[in-house]
DNA sequence: CGTTATCATGCAGGATCATGCAACCATGCT
DNA sequence: AGCATGGTTGCATGATCCTGCATGATAACG
């Protein structure tokens, strides 16, 4: 087997089980534990993985997926939402996604503010406990877990009867081609769902998902009314200006 | 397992569960107390968690106040819900009600347990995160703010349409001739959409419940099979023992 | 105040690691 | 063909880390 083969199989493995354990792989592989030792050294330093004593560990841990989200961009994040929390005006029923950037929304919300707030996702509706103000219509539906947000035809259906005016939708990728773009299926068409309820649609996107696409498509861009941006983030003329149906973008 | 998953898996377990026994650890991992010690001060030289003596509490603000928990003495609550996370076998479709015990169930819940949780707390729901081996249906409808629970039609309906075995029922009064009571009259209604979808009820009532009714009747106390309370709580004879269809009483 | 549990420390055995060295192989050049 | 070169592998060695046990110190509790 070849070198890079094997680091290959060894990554593969990790991302796999979790964790590796030097001699188990040595074993496995009828090489002495020197060379695994080896390889692990060669795929640490190049932050692939992290090296521990015994064996090797994923970088991003899977057990804490939502928190270490959270951590991410957190100043950034406020900045968003800060100015998301503007938009929405007294008495409207406004949609609201998971994720974490909504979650900040949540907490960025003025004091007192009289609205109501519709969600799939039990993170954001136990976050607005303290505003009494706000009148929460919570979806339900099967949990998916990685998101954190009900889907499935429950959740569909939930949607369906309902008009909000306003909808904070929460994408994993930008892209002038592909169009908004998230990780699952069943969040896709949640997403559609979503859409389909609100006359209007408003993306906050950080850095990190402008000019990106992820495996499965909402739809087009033009669905978006208003996306906010980070003021440093990359430029938007980079991306589908000139058309007529482009959002308008607003930098913070 | 390597020494740095298993100070993950401690952080891991802290988080969730709220404290952390040392004994019970090492017990739980098959190692020595030491060893559990070691990594503790490990942990806490890193500033990952608070050590104190017999193990550790977790740092981070917790949404319940530190001088609460201060003790690693398992409160009454987590007693309670230590004997209710026992009875849910795997495979089970369970309901759980809202309510800060039930917050303690979840978080008393074993690792890597298998079963189907149904609920209209979003609380609950995302407390359930961490456990990838459950499966969370959410019941939407509209927020009831001081509990935190979703009611109304269409939570009633998402009751109505299906069927479990267990039923973890929330209640603030428990009274020999006003049965089982709770201050609001549509979470009574909720309530009793719980009871009519399981085929089992059980409440955990702290002391402070027993003998005490509500304005708004859910039901007879016939209608709980299980009952859990505390060991030192007031002397079950004092309400209706002797009738045929009382609830068996745990004292934990 | 006494009992019990928990803790810190030192030590020993074993596992794991980094390093240097030699053997081996493929490749390219003379 | 003959040889040099670079890369890979296995082994030896001393260093380091992890773990369990023993010991005395300390904290919690009645």
């Amino acid at each position: 087997m070849l070198t890079a083969q094997r680091k290959a199989h060894l990554l593969a493995r990790l991302s796999r089980t979790g964790r590796l354990v030097a001699a188990d792989e040595a074993r496995a592989l009828k090489l002495s534990e020197d060379t695994i030792r080896r390889d692990l050294r060669d795929l640490a330093a190049e932050g692939l993985l992290l090296r521990v004593h015994g064996g090797a560990l994923p970088l991003s841990p899977t057990h804490t997926p939502l928190s270490t989200r959270a951590t991410l961009h957190p100043a950034l994040k406020d900045r968003l939402a800060a100015r998301a929390a503007a938009m929405i005006r007294p008495g409207q029923t406004v949609i609201l996604d998971g994720g974490t950037t909504h979650l900040a929304l949540v907490r960025a919300l003025p004091e007192g503010l009289c609205a109501t707030i519709v969600t799939h996702s039990p993170v954001i509706a136990a976050a607005l406990e303290p505003h009494a103000g706000i009148a929460v219509l919570l979806i339900g539906g099967r949990l998916f877990r990685h998101s954190m947000v009900t889907t499935g035809a429950v959740a569909a259906e939930g949607f369906a009867r309902l008009r909000a005016d306003l909808c904070f939708l929460g994408v994993t990728g930008l892209h002038p081609d592909a169009g908004l773009t998230t990780g699952d299926a069943e969040e896709a068409a949640i997403k559609r769902a979503l859409l389909a309820a609100a006359g209007e649609a408003i993306v906050l996107a950080t850095p990190d998902k402008i000019g990106t696409a992820s495996p499965h498509i909402i739809g087009p861009l033009a669905l978006v009314s208003t996306l906010v941006i980070a003021a440093e983030g990359p430029d938007p003329g980079l991306w589908p200006c000139g058309t007529s149906s482009v959002p308008e973008i607003l930098r913070v």
